[in-house]
DNA sequence: CATCTTATCGAACACGATGTTCGATATTTT
DNA sequence: AAAATATCGAACATCGTGTTCGATAAGATG
């Protein structure tokens, strides 16, 4: 890739990143970014074809780095009681949010969120599938599923919202207190 | 109020409802509204200020429509346990999205959606303020209110994804067999 | 180094949606 | 019947979007 585009590119994520810590992502517009980036309108749309579609790579691109690593079930786990093994990749999970706070804080907040929130729970379901199905607790499957991320989801919005001052730990403590039991 | 004033408000909030059942809110042009309501364009912004203004009015009167009435905690009820009180309640409000169901999904799907969240939410923590409050579970008493509330909004939102095909009592005992214990 | 390639620039443009204005008309209230 | 007020609708200003294109600059290639 040219070296031109990785510059631009790096421009236009930090010009929005540093602009969703003021603006709801609604109410920023192209010119908004293209100034804050310093880049030529043209330039922008040759990058992405809307205002949109951008959020969406930043979002694709965060989650690749952010949790490309790794959290594939480990072998050698305890998964036998379904408790241990679950808690310790939910905290560390956690931990990869924490590590990346800024990117992460300064997109939710916003309905920015929804586009987050969405790669989120696709990251969680395929991250945990094998937790969530073979699970017989008397209610339908999916609804376990749903209700399981979406609770999960749930907590990870409270404890940002509380500006991460638990450590991971104790938020997946919490959790799982709540849950009862997975 | 003037008959006119109601006659076009009523014109108003049915194409918009219409119209969300086709597109999502967002898609939705203030023109396309007005053509569907049949009315002038300066009567509409006469109404409403803004798009969004509409929503918001429409969601608002919705709930006071749906959740006006009686539920407030009801007396000569078992709140000992804490148990059948709240599922009670729950049921409760389930039923009346039931009969609203129209209108409510209509909302829900697309990214209007939030706006209606916010409102069930609002709703849901002042009707169970009680329940909620008072109540030491070892977790933080904001985390547990949002815990509770938000994965209670997500029931909601599976069992409107599913066509409201279980009965209300139904989908509380899943909810509550989810969170083992209140 | 010379040349080819490609990215950026930025002004200009067409387009679509928003929200406002105002005089004419229609309906309701009193 | 008269006064008040809501609707109509066309016209308008404004703003953000996304495109186009020729000129310029920067990088890749040999």
């Amino acid at each position: 890739m040219d070296r031109r585009q990785q510059k631009t590119r790096i421009a236009i994520y930090e010009a929005l990143t540093k602009l969703l810590k003021k603006k709801k992502f609604e109410e920023l517009t192209v010119q908004d970014i293209i100034d804050e980036a310093n880049i030529g309108r043209s330039t922008f749309y040759s990058h992405f074809e809307t205002k949109d579609q951008l959020l969406e790579e930043m979002c694709r691109e965060m989650f690749e780095h952010v949790f490309s690593h790794d959290l594939t079930p480990e072998s050698g786990h305890d998964f036998s009681g379904g408790h241990k093994g679950i808690a310790d990749r939910l905290t560390h999970v956690l931990y990869h949010i924490k590590e990346h706070k800024e990117n992460i804080s300064a997109i939710l907040g916003g309905e920015s969120e929804q586009t987050f929130v969405r790669y989120f729970r696709e990251f969680l379901e395929d991250a945990f599938d094998d937790v969530l199905t073979h699970m017989n607790s008397g209610v339908p499957d999916d609804f376990r599923r749903q209700f399981i991320i979406g609770s999960f989801v749930e907590t990870v919005k409270w404890w940002i919202g509380t500006g991460l001052e638990l450590v991971p730990e104790e938020v997946v403590m919490n959790y799982i207190a709540m849950l009862g039991r997975i």
